[in-house]
DNA sequence: CTCAAAAACTAATAAGTGTTAGTTTTGAAA
DNA sequence: TTTCAAAACTAACACTTATTAGTTTTTGAG
């Protein structure tokens, strides 16, 4: 009879986070079944119910875990006293460290959040909306106080997380870059396209056609809902 | 007894693939049925093998359609004649009104690629590979010739890459934003991110402590596989 | 209208899902 | 050694899954 065996100062609720947060990442919250954790684990799928309510809730405390980490690093960047752009290298940083160090989690975050039930999901979407709400207002003072560009901080905001976001996908292809080099380049693409200072354009690929199609809820098709 | 009605100038076989496309999106790969297909089309879930192979035959046809414009489009600028920086910059734009105009076979492709079967998942990651490689000497030439600043080429790839699949998620925010505001705000941050010329910090931020963990495949755990 | 092919249908299969019920084993405190 | 709760087990349930087989309906050409 095999059993769950706790790291150091952890529980065995914590083992089967852990070995799930693995498969989540590497097959997705709904490819994975509680027989595939309790297996990697080496006991019986029945038996993970002493220790967790049902699936959902490990996403859900995934989720929030790293929900939680986000908003408190934020609200600790906003009382600072920094200027704005250092403000967002701060949040830029926390990011990809975040990124580098919990990024089975993180992705999770980041990808399977759509699989949470209610009220967790809408829980969650809002804490997303209102984070993303924050960092676009610090952009805007950084850019009112003229140091940063202006351009529109939704799509800055954007260009950020999802530069960030990306990272995981370089932890599957193998390719070895130090954490260090990873954050100082990233931070220097991302903070030197958002300074401001006038330059020109990059030449011939700039002389594009003019579109005016605009991208917003109403161009998805309604209704998938079941 | 309904039946599959094709659009001007699609197959019923499109139709199918357009309606897995939106669910496959919105709910993920796995955690859309056949039925649920069927169902949104108006036709029981049998139905639809008169038209396609499989389920995996439909994700199929969707990542590798869009690899397959990516992949040309790379082999149209690698052969013009502009500047590195321009070239990168027209990838960039292109990477964009794809994201646009075909967000959610771009999506899937970059989201669910991993529930390819093979030998299809096998060719899909080496195209893939094979596209990064060619962005990086892309930019590498440049670094060489002096056009955009010596950073990792590397990690400016994967910069710009997932900074671009973000644009997804403000699809879904439901936030307005004009195609092309969102693509010259875009271009502008990473562009003059690439972009060579000296510039000083941002400031207190970047005083941190260093940290010289190595990012590769050996970090993950193994053995996931079923 | 005839007829054949295309494409819909119903019924069923075999496998897999999360989870519950009830039972047995384990391990530490007394 | 006894005792008891924690935590493992087996068996099973009620569904859902993609897909196949076999049958009926629809459709368009001759």
């Amino acid at each position: 009879m095999a059993k769950i065996i706790p790291v150091k100062n952890g529980t065995k609720k914590d083992v089967i986070t852990n070995k799930a947060s693995a498969f989540f990442m590497e097959k997705g919250f709904t490819a994975t079944s509680m027989r595939d954790i309790a297996e990697a684990i080496g006991v019986e799928a029945p038996s993970l119910y002493n220790h967790i309510e049902s699936k959902h809730e490990i996403l859900k405390d995934i989720c929030f875990d790293i929900a939680r980490l986000f908003t408190g690093h934020l609200k600790k960047v906003e009382l600072s006293g920094d200027s704005f752009l250092a403000k967002i290298e701060s949040i830029i940083r926390f990011h990809i460290s975040m990124m580098i160090e919990k990024y089975e989690a993180v992705y999770i975050s980041d990808h399977e959040w759509k699989h949470l039930t209610e009220p967790f999901l809408s829980d969650f979407k809002n804490q997303r909306r209102n984070y993303r709400s924050r960092l676009a207002a610090l952009l805007q003072k950084g850019i009112d106080n003229k140091e940063i560009n202006p351009i529109n901080p939704y799509v800055a905001v954007l260009t950020i997380l999802s530069a960030i976001s990306g990272i995981e996908s370089w932890h599957r292809s193998g390719k070895k870059i130090y954490a260090e080099s990873l954050e100082e380049n990233m931070v220097h693409i991302l903070i030197e396209g958002l300074r401001n200072q006038p330059r020109k354009s990059a030449g011939k690929a700039l002389k594009k056609k003019s579109q005016s199609k605009i991208i917003s809820l109403t161009t998805l098709k309604p209704s998938l809902k079941k």
